[in-house]
This record gives C-alpha cells, structure tokens and sequence, in this order.
DNA sequence: CGCGTAGTTGATGAAAATCAAATGTGGTGG
DNA sequence: CCACCACATTTGATTTTCATCAACTACGCG
C-alpha cells in the first residue's frame, strides 16, 4: 500500500505489447546523458519535448517569486515528464545526479498518441498513477506534522527502491536536505530534527547523511499513516 | 492564469465532435438527485462508477485515523470523479450543495475508451489539467502562507464562477469554513482569520458568509502570488 | 590538507493551532 | 410571524509546532 512518489511513474516506452511498436516508439526518441545539477527545461518554456529517465534523479519544482521553492516530485528510471503538459512547462525540471534521458519531439509524440493504438490510454493510466500519487502528496503537505512527512518520504523511497535492489531495508537518500525540506513543505533543520527523532525513537538509524537503515518499518509506517505520532506511554 | 480548482474539470461526455457518439455517450449513463450531505462513495469502496456533475458540488477528500481530513478538490458542474480509478476509490466524494450526477458503469465506460475514437485522448487531456491543478495545490499548501491561501483560493473560485455568471466580481462560497480550512491545510479559525485581514487591507468585502466582493483584485492576486504578502509601508 | 558546501544542533521567534467564549444565522415549530 | 435551537462563524487568549537565526561539525574534493 505504498505510493510511489509523484512523477510520471511508468515503463511505457521501453514497453510494449507488440515488438514492432515497441521498436518503432524507440526510434522516435533521442537519448542524452546530462551531468548533475542541469537543467531539462524550466517553467515557461516551450514544451517542446517529451522526456523519459533512463537513468538517475531529477527534480521537477516550481517557485513563488521571492524564492520559495515545492519540489512536485522526483523522477527516476523509467518515469516519463512533459507527456502532460501542451504549451508550456508549468514546472521546471533539474538533474540532481548524472541522468540519461531519452527525449521525444512533441509533435512525434502527440503523433503516436493518435496512432498508436492503446497508447492514449496507457498514457491515461500513467496520468491516473500520477494523480493518485500527487493526492497523497496532498495529504501530506497539508495535514502531515513533519515526522510523519519524513516517515512517509522514507517508505515512498523505500518502496520504489524495492524494486530495483534486493528488499534489504537500507534506503539511499540521492537528494539533498533542501530538496527533501522542498518535497515535504519543510525547511532543512526541521527534515534533520524529524530524522533525528525517528532515530531515537529506534526506528531508523543513520548509516551516513544519505543512507538510512529502516529498523522497525511497521512502526515507521504508523507513523507515516498519522496512527498516534507521539511515543511516550510513560 | 487562474488555475481551475483540482478537479477532473471537464465538459467532457456531453461533448462530442460527432452528434452519433455524443448521443451514445449520453445513453450510458443514469442521472440521479443527491440531497446535500450525501456520499457518493467511500475511499476503499470498489469503484464501480464514473461520476458526472451535472449541477451541484461535490468534495473529494481524505482522512488520516485519527480524523484530520485533506479535501483533494471540488467538483461542479460538468466535472468528472472516478476516472482515473481502477480497482477501489482512493478518496471520498460527498454532496456539500443538492446534486444532479450523472453515472456510469465502469465496464462501459471503459469499453468507451476503447472503442469511441479519440476518447482515451480527450480523458487524458483532462487528467492532464487535473495534474497541473493538482500541483498549484501542491505549491500552495507546502509552501504558501494562510492569507496566499486564501487569497488564491477566492481567486479560483471567482474564476470558475465567471464562466457562468456576468464577470461581476462577487464569489459565492457554498462551502462551510470548515471544508475551505480542510482544502488549504488549515484551521477555520485561521480562513476567518485570513479573511478579515485581507478585508482590513480593503482587497475585498465580506457580503455575507458565503459571500465575498472582490475590490482589489490586482492586489489580491498579488497576494496569492506570494510577491509580497505584508502591506505595513509605514 | 584545508576549504567549501551540506548537515546538525541549539536558541529564539513567529505563524498557525488549540482552547474557549461570544456572536450570527438559518431553519423549525409554535 | 416570531422565538428558539442547533450549528456555523468570529473573536480572543494561549500553546505548539515549525521557521529563523546562529554556531558548530562533518564530509567530499581539489
């Protein structure tokens, strides 16, 4: 019952039914390897292109004028962006590690949608995962105290990476403080107490600054799920 | 550049390029009265239909265990719920004004997108609007402070309603305190509160509860913005 | 081996939540 | 039509949580 965090979660274009399209989906699309810290596109600009993470994080965020930041989601292997958007990017997109990224020309793109059959409503399905996800995210910035954001940040990490690794219950942290506070409606020194609580509390422990060990998951998603929070039955 | 309140906003199956598939369209589904306080469904219920506001409002919400509630959105006329679900909803829909819907089978519905060209296209559009809503939602409770909130929220509302109505500049709020509060993250204490500063400041009146003027309306946007916020220039 | 950036920790402050009345308001029945 | 009731809203006092400000520490890199 874990979320994905929001993004356009999907192996759409590497996927198909039928190998033929899959094939022809491929050679649509130009990949690209971008060093850390780039810019995909930012808020405004023309959406002149579909991208799909092949590999490595990206951030896609958007900022009120005297620099508040939200960060809408992260990106990683295999998540799809733009694919919403017609006009202009309503958000901006960063690298936080090295990425390769596959991109679409968006008239190709929108021509496929129309073509290929059963693209459309794959893509529906991404946009409804996404729209689930970005629900959930919902709940969390507005009624989440900040260890149950952090808890929660932790398993929705935790879940996604328990696709990839073996389910041992060590959690990378690819992200900076920043961006998680920016993620989670928070600033940085209250992300650094939140964890620091939960690694009291015996929950987690901190291997490094950008690994953590889950030790008592049941009681990490109660508080993910806002069951009581506090714990002290004195 | 008003966002439209989250919502799967739409004018979608009375519409129709062709007048043969609108009609058919239009068979499927059932028209049903709701009185005020209904539910249409339960998060966790199966979903077994797609929902059309005909006329009325509808929120969608969730709630943590021990009672705090997130509004997702709301739902008038012409919008959708249940789209995007497959399997069991993930939020609640109740009436907060009486409620003419209209419903659909899921089956059908998804026979529909199969079958009916250009379907799945259009519904992916809409997903895509409710996304973009989805993530000024997202901006606005992590990171915007109660008087933006407020001010954005009278802004969309005030948009949504010029659609119908003359471009008077009066906002109606069928919604109690309590559902604005639980929409922005917030307290009904504190949208009171939000809302006789900015009537301090002369950026609107207060008609009645349920009814706001907008005097300045440059200046509220401002506001919800997040340009500047406090208006003490000494 | 520092140097710079990222992260942690502590002290203080501010915004919003909570608690507690008081005030409106709409609807119902007398 | 009016009085009353239940409930929504406003307003005020206080508390809590998180943000801000300020060192301090740790880590990675040239």
């Amino acid at each position: 019952v874990q979320p994905a965090v929001p993004a356009f979660s999907s192996r759409l274009l590497s996927y198909g039914h039928d190998p033929d399209t899959s094939r022809r989906i491929e050679r649509l699309g130009t990949t690209r390897i971008y060093a850390r810290g780039r810019t995909l596109f930012n808020e405004g600009d023309d959406a002149a292109n579909v991208y799909e993470i092949v590999r490595g994080m990206v951030r896609l965020y958007r900022v009120l004028p005297d620099g508040r930041r939200q960060i809408m989601g992260f990106l990683s292997d295999g998540d799809l962006v733009g694919v919403a958007v017609a006009g202009r990017y309503v958000y901006s997109a960063e690298t936080i590690t090295a990425v390769s990224a596959r991109f679409y020309a968006r008239a190709k793109f929108d021509r496929m949608v129309d073509e290929v059959p059963g693209f459309a409503r794959r893509l529906l399905m991404l946009a409804s995962d996404e729209l689930r996800a970005a629900q959930e995210q919902m709940l969390l910035l507005g009624r989440k105290s900040a260890s149950e954001k952090v808890a929660t940040f932790l398993l929705a990490l935790a879940a996604r990476q328990a696709d990839d690794r073996s389910a041992c219950d060590e959690v990378v942290l690819p992200m900076t403080r920043t961006d998680i506070a920016d993620y989670l409606g928070l600033t940085i020194e209250t992300v650094s107490r939140a964890l620091r609580r939960l690694k009291c509390e015996g929950v987690i422990a901190l291997l490094s600054t950008s690994r953590v060990e889950i030790l008592d998951a049941g009681r990490l998603e109660e508080i993910a799920a806002g069951e009581q929070e506090a714990s002290d039955p004195a």
